[in-house]
DNA sequence: ATGAAAGCGCTAACAC
DNA sequence: GTGTTAGCGCTTTCAT
């Protein structure tokens, strides 16, 4: 059961290796190699059942089919269903994925980097971390092609697929507004990332567009690393006097539910709340929440498709794509419908 | 920018390749090599990036450091989490992970595994999907090590981890029986998958165990394409006489409580549920449910562990790994505590 | 202590 | 129409 090469097939039928690569490539038509000997290749072939060997391929095109994919973590719903939705398209087109999980770590990301790039991976498709600069510039420096995605990295020029974060934050926020909020409290990651702080921003303008004032006190960064303690904290800062809050994702959302349904008190039933990103969790409780959805497969799949175009070359400047995302709210309606 | 490779090393300081090689993968002292020597070639490959092409290397010595991971569905929660697991553990052993998701298909899990071993992963972990023979033996064939997860396939003589359904499903069942269910409905998926069967053979035992009789119409086996409306069918047609149901995974249970929850009585107030396999949801729910916890990245590090032993051959004799489960009710308490 | 040379399996430019 | 040849970049055996 030892592996059959190219040679074994050629020998057998007394003919040359190159002959049988062409058939087995299927430029046998172009070279114009007699039917008869392209069915008898072909058959030795499937008979010994040979498997071309990747390496020796790639080895020799410099092309590895295969993909890299590094997210902030592939246990977060957002990222598996997008990694997903890549994988998909990706095996549609004959590629494999690599993946990796940064933490949101750029030493992790950089390490990630290497070794994907050590891999010979074809193409890159990436959520840069906080300080991702180096990371990209690498990546760059390797000529490899790249796509980003939720998160551009400002002073890089790379097709990039992203959503309208800041009129979608706006939105929903105008919306808690039109429901009569007027103390609306925001949690946001203490982080350079610009997705992150358009989300904010669009916090800010909705209040700005509706001539409110936003007390300082209502608004809060908090650390990936203590990021329960810190929801907490807050929130029992300023239960007080807010009425509504509008959560920068779906991992602050969480945390911040169980908080309120720990609460003895059934305030939380009167409180309006939107976020940002869907959750299964959310479609599972009694009391209404406004959410933001990324189209999260249409992501994914714009990725890839954008970045196979680079690969192939077919010298499309570097596209930034912004898809728009849906806010709905979901509440004991919506779940009867 | 071009690569520098294992040649430029040499011919700048007027050595061998085979000298740089000899330096770059520590195998200098062995060889007694001078110091002088190692100190140039070290310095040169330092300045020049110098980066090992994986292909040549595996080309040559035939090993990839990469292992492949097919799930059932990556965007699952449970497979998510284990990708991670994996990933991490794969990531301190220096190898990178290629994933794919089969969807249950076999016809797709054989693709995949086909396009895996194309790319000479050093070894595969698989949930296997219903009649996985083919796909299984397909790796064999090949002589690639591979580690089962999830679910066993009857013949297959590999390392297997799984966990202890039927125990811990006739632990569920009996707890909800304790709590006076006297008619526990079950949906299972109709599919031969022996962890899945033995969640249904749990539920019986447990009814063997208190005397009690089940009847036909209690339980239900549903197909993976219609999974919603057959879940709903079901709860319809049992609603009047189950009063506690046992839910064979987290899919399920999600699909039954949104159903639950739909429609209008408060009944599923008081329906006692049980079910496998945790769910961030489940954690946010006003309702009480018990929850048997699959220790997910324990599996996956244990099958990274198991598989690295058989690809490194420390001839290990192919082990079968149980790890327990955990039973918990989640209700209001436990989220106040 | 160091190097020459073979060859892993494949592709592609160039014969014939 | 088909074959020859020359590598891709690396490791490894065997000389020296």
């Amino acid at each position: 059961m030892k592996k059959v090469s190219l040679r074994d097939i050629a020998e057998e039928l007394g003919v040359s290796k190159t002959l049988v690569s062409l058939v087995l490539n299927g430029k046998a038509k172009e070279n114009r190699i007699s039917q008869e000997v392209i069915d008898k290749v072909k058959k030795v072939a499937k008979e010994k059942g040979y498997e071309p060997n990747q390496f020796a391929k790639a080895l020799r095109t410099g092309k590895s089919n295969t993909i890299g994919l590094i997210v902030a973590d592939i246990s977060n719903s957002f990222y598996s269903k997008m990694a997903r939705s890549v994988e998909d398209e990706a095996y549609n087109s004959n590629y494999t994925v690599l993946f990796g999980s940064s933490d949101e770590d750029p030493e992790k990301a950089e390490k990630l980097i290497k070794v994907m790039l050590d891999r010979q991976i074809d193409g890159l498709i990436i959520c840069p971390t906080v300080n991702g600069h180096r990371s990209i510039e690498l990546i760059a420096k390797h000529k490899v092609p790249y796509v980003l995605v939720d998160r551009p990295v400002t002073g890089i020029e790379s097709g990039f697929i992203g959503v309208n974060n800041l009129d979608a934050s706006c939105e929903a926020v105008s919306a808690l507004i039109r429901q009569g909020a007027k103390k609306i409290a925001h949690i946001n990651f203490y982080q350079e990332l610009s997705n992150m702080n358009d989300r904010f921003n669009g916090y800010v303008k909705a209040h700005r567009d509706m001539g409110m004032e936003i007390d300082n006190s209502l608004f809060r960064f908090i650390s990936n690393d203590r990021a329960i303690d810190e929801v907490h904290e807050f929130i029992d800062s300023v239960s007080n006097q807010a009425d509504a809050y509008f959560f920068a994702n779906n991992e602050i959302t969480l945390i911040a539910i169980k908080y309120f349904m720990q609460s003895d008190t059934d305030q939380h039933a009167n409180i309006k709340i939107a976020c940002f990103d869907d959750h299964e969790a959310f479609h599972l409780l009694s009391t209404n929440i406004g959410v933001i959805t990324q189209p999260v497969v249409e992501m994914g799949k714009k990725a890839l498709e954008l970045l196979l175009e680079k690969i192939e070359g077919n010298g499309v400047s570097d596209q930034n794509i912004t898809l728009v995302t849906e806010y709905r709210v979901l509440n004991q309606d919506t779940l009867k419908k």
